[in-house]
DNA sequence: TTATAGATACTACACTTGTAGGAGGCATGG
DNA sequence: CCATGCCTCCTACAAGTGTAGTATCTATAA
């Protein structure tokens, strides 16, 4: 399933409070990126709850709301997607335009080159 | 602006064809990938005019729908998209995750380290 | 000349997404 | 005890998306 860009804000706030938010605090984390109303937060909260993509706490009062997907997994599923969508999975053509697109520092250069000579064995 | 899947195969096919396709022949392309019927692949066709996505020649008839973006344009924008929403920009990570996850044949990965020798400059 | 196959236009309808408003419950400060 | 503030629930509503059906026009084949 694909998700949204506020979905991906939902959730980015989630990851990084692993023991869950309250809804205020939530509303707090998202205010800088969204402005959103309290009840939008919630409205997504829920929402994204039917999706299983947040779980929420109700044993706890204030309720709890924490991620109920993998970051990692996401952002797989995102690559895969552009990957299938838009270079019939093809990685290597895929890999080669964003290398000639995006500016890499010298670092950034010398790890891929060893993530290539990993691969080579 | 985000493409949706189905938006993506109206238009790989339209890109396949610069001369732009009939109705029919826009049908036809479709079928193996969608099994759309004929008004749906219409609907879409006319919504994404709407959007500027599609040309149609309406002085030709039957009309002749062209795609009204280009593909790698579109490519470009789904790989910034990828690459702020999951990345934060940081292209080396994401292209590190791809090149962990994806197989690459021999070739790309020369092709690749080809890349990262030009950046040297 | 008339049925027919395409083509185009218009309409429909359910579901999702973005963005809330209002109502009612519960604790806490006065 | 009572107002205030947060919390949760329910409702709303416009736009966008997926997937057509119907109606109409127009060449064309028979």
């Amino acid at each position: 399933m694909r998700l949204s860009d506020k979905e991906w804000q939902v959730l980015e706030v989630l990851w990084r409070a692993p023991e869950g938010l309250t809804l205020g605090q939530a509303v707090e984390a998202l205010r800088p990126a969204t402005g959103w109303s309290r009840n939008t937060v919630l409205t997504y909260l829920t929402r994204m709850e039917a999706k299983t993509l947040v779980v929420i706490h109700k044993e706890d009062a204030p309720h709890r709301y924490r991620a109920g997907v993998d970051r990692e997994a996401c952002a797989a599923q995102e690559r895969r997607g552009l990957l299938e969508r838009v270079y019939q999975g093809s990685a290597g053509r895929l890999v080669a335009a964003f290398l000639k697109e995006e500016k890499l520092t010298p670092q950034e250069r010398e790890e891929l080159r060893r993530l290539l000579d990993d691969m080579e064995v």
